[in-house]
DNA sequence: TTGATATATCTGAATGCAATGATATTATTG
DNA sequence: CAATAATATCATTGCATTCAGATATATCAA
């Protein structure tokens, strides 16, 4: 049974990792990247372009991404295309299309 | 019609709000003081009693939360209640409570 | 008004995060 | 193998966040 806050419905532990992917979740650019990313296939330097960031930004916030296991990348010769992986994201960018930003 | 990033399907100005909100949101003493307040009325010493966290601590957290208007307080004569008001808050616990983290 | 209780705010120190520019790695082509 | 292209990583710097302790504000009771 794992330790719980008393009062509290969800373990400590759970919403530590939860915290943890928000953290990723919570950045303009990287939202930007997974957005493009559900839109099709694209790879890194083509982000980079189209979102008009320096390729090692563009590069780190994918990184950042593929360790918390929300996108997964895939070599094509000297491209390497990326895609969302984690259903999680997937669901909040929706939500986001459809609620906008709660306000 | 509001400026979007090429190829990309939601707005900028969306985008940056909803990052905004997913930040304060993206802490872990945060999310065990927006699951609490689901949990029912609790007022700042309880909670950071409960939580076995400073008082100055919740009240930094509670009041960061305010600003971004997913907590509300309602003051009891000397004490001070904090609710949920913004659904997507609510939302974001009942996936974390039904699905844990994602992993 | 004084004292006690509850909450909020401020300040400083430590830590974490992000962008930049440079360098390293990997793959491909000649 | 050398040169190029695409991507990843590193190191630095500046900025934001967090916590802790102290202080301020507000409410109530005696």
């Amino acid at each position: 049974m794992p330790r719980t806050t008393p009062h509290s419905t969800i373990a400590d532990e759970t919403l530590d990792r939860a915290a943890a992917v928000l953290r990723v979740l919570a950045h303009p650019v990287r939202l930007r990247i997974v957005d493009r990313l559900l839109a099709g296939p694209v790879h890194v330097s083509q982000l980079a372009d189209e979102l008009d960031l320096p390729q090692a930004v563009v590069s780190q916030h994918l990184s950042q991404m593929r360790a918390h296991e929300i996108v997964q990348q895939r070599r094509e010769s000297r491209r390497v295309f990326y895609e969302v992986i984690n259903p999680h994201a997937e669901h909040l960018l929706e939500c986001i299309r459809k609620h906008g930003d709660g306000r």
